[in-house]
DNA sequence: AATCCACAGGAAGATTAGGATA
DNA sequence: TATCCTAATCTTCCTGTGGATT
């Protein structure tokens, strides 16, 4: 039930298979595919559509007697211009050649090398770069766009994956023609489609009556809302299925559904926190203070900037870590709030000013928790707010 | 209607980190 | 390895503002 389950049948995305299909077959007759842009939302099939293709055009290829090479690269592992030409050419590796370090050679040592194996392979090299945009400095993206004119008796055709709509935008005219050739977009998931992909693996994972039959509803229509995202809907069930599993229950039903829905929120701003920096920590370990704080006297919720401001340069003071501007706090808070950690909406207090109206938007326990893992925190696990506090 | 608080948030320049380049 | 570049981070200085209070 894992999204990376990849199953024999991609219900709803004939369409995009054909469509590519159709890019990419001229490379069984020994023509150069055009290379082509993939974009849409996370979770609307692409890396599934693009590797399930591939997989394809290998088959018919190897029937065919045609030689057809066909390589994956996620850019966000393989992020920098030297790991990219080395992980393409390290795909080409046979008891021949020479293997390319991961570190030495110059780069342009590496490019050369692996135009001469691809030249030695022969055949049609069609090269994935899922997540391009992640990929530092578009000259990577430039020098293999051009790689086709020094090649003689083979051809390479790249497929760029992005979630990003404007990336080209900010690209290279060079790249963006010779990149864009053909475009796809990959239209989100609705409703009931995304409801076809759940039953499909059900058929697969569960047994038969092991499910209430409005739980994939609910899942496909809470995945809906967060534009038509098959990756939720997939963890959304699957989680539910284990915390059913796991409370001993006979069916999975929407109550499982909730708490799983629930799971990954936590689950997901936990994460989160965890890879804050620390002068974001430190402000947000300021505000959990102040909310417990007001907590314990009894006022309501409402913390401000200011008071955050005061305490987190407490805070820091106590740390020996160096403190920001307030200008620059706000500007962190805002970001806090951005990734869902806390709310913090403009509120005018009339006479009183105009302030940020801070709420935390999940567990302190949690948090706080999670915020003790950091060292920096161990000495400061004990502070308490003095004073001075305006008691209204 | 005028005032004025306590910030919001924009602009521009300075600093810094890290990769690119020689 | 040294230095050069660029993007991100941070500071300084600033103008703007919703609405309770006067």
């Amino acid at each position: 039930m894992r999204h990376t389950f990849m199953p024999e049948i991609l219900p709803h995305r004939d369409k995009e298979i054909n469509n590519l299909a159709s890019v990419l077959v001229p490379a069984l007759r020994d023509e150069t595919p055009s290379n082509i842009f993939i974009y849409g939302k996370t979770g609307t099939g692409k890396t599934a559509v693009t590797k399930f293709v591939g997989k394809e055009l290998l088959n018919k290829g190897n029937k065919t007697g045609k030689k057809v090479n066909f390589i994956y690269i996620n850019c966000e592992v393989v992020d920098t211009q030297y790991r990219l030409l080395q992980n393409i050419a390290n795909h080409f590796i046979d008891e021949w050649s020479e293997r390319i370090p991961f570190t030495g050679w110059p780069t342009d040592e590496v490019f050369v090398k692996l135009k001469n194996m691809i030249e030695k392979q022969g055949g049609v090299t069609v090269i994935i770069l899922d997540e391009v945009d992640k990929l530092k400095g578009d000259e990577a993206l430039y020098n293999l766009s051009r790689i086709n004119s020094d090649l003689g008796n083979s051809k390479v055709s790249i497929i760029g994956i992005s979630n990003d709509l404007k990336y080209t935008e900010f690209l290279d005219p060079r790249v963006k023609s010779s990149l864009g050739e053909e475009n796809m977009i990959f239209p989100p998931y609705d409703a009931s489609e995304l409801q076809d992909i759940l039953n499909q693996r059900i058929d697969i994972a569960l047994k038969p009556g092991s499910i209430d039959e409005d739980v994939v509803p609910l899942c496909s229509a809470l995945a809906a809302q967060e534009h038509g995202d098959a990756r939720r809907a997939l963890d959304l069930l699957r989680m539910s299925a284990e915390l059913a599993e796991r409370a001993k229950s006979l069916r999975i039903t929407k109550k499982h559904v909730r708490l799983a829905q629930n799971k990954i929120e936590i689950d997901r701003i936990i994460e989160v926190v965890r890879t804050l920096p620390t002068q974001s920590k430190l402000i947000l370990l300021a505000i959990l203070l102040q909310e417990q704080h007001n907590k314990k006297i009894g006022s309501s919720g409402a913390i401000t900037t200011g008071e955050v401001y005061e305490i987190y340069k407490e805070l820091g003071k106590k740390a020996r870590t160096d403190k920001l501007t307030q200008r620059r706090v706000a500007d962190l808070i805002s970001e806090l709030d951005m990734l869902g950690i806390i709310t913090a909406r403009v509120i005018s207090k009339g006479r009183y000013g105009r302030t940020r109206d801070i709420k935390i938007s999940s567990s302190t326990e949690d948090i706080m928790k999670i915020l003790h893992e950091d060292g920096v925190f161990k000495e400061l696990s004990n502070y308490k707010i003095h004073g001075q506090m305006k008691l209204i």
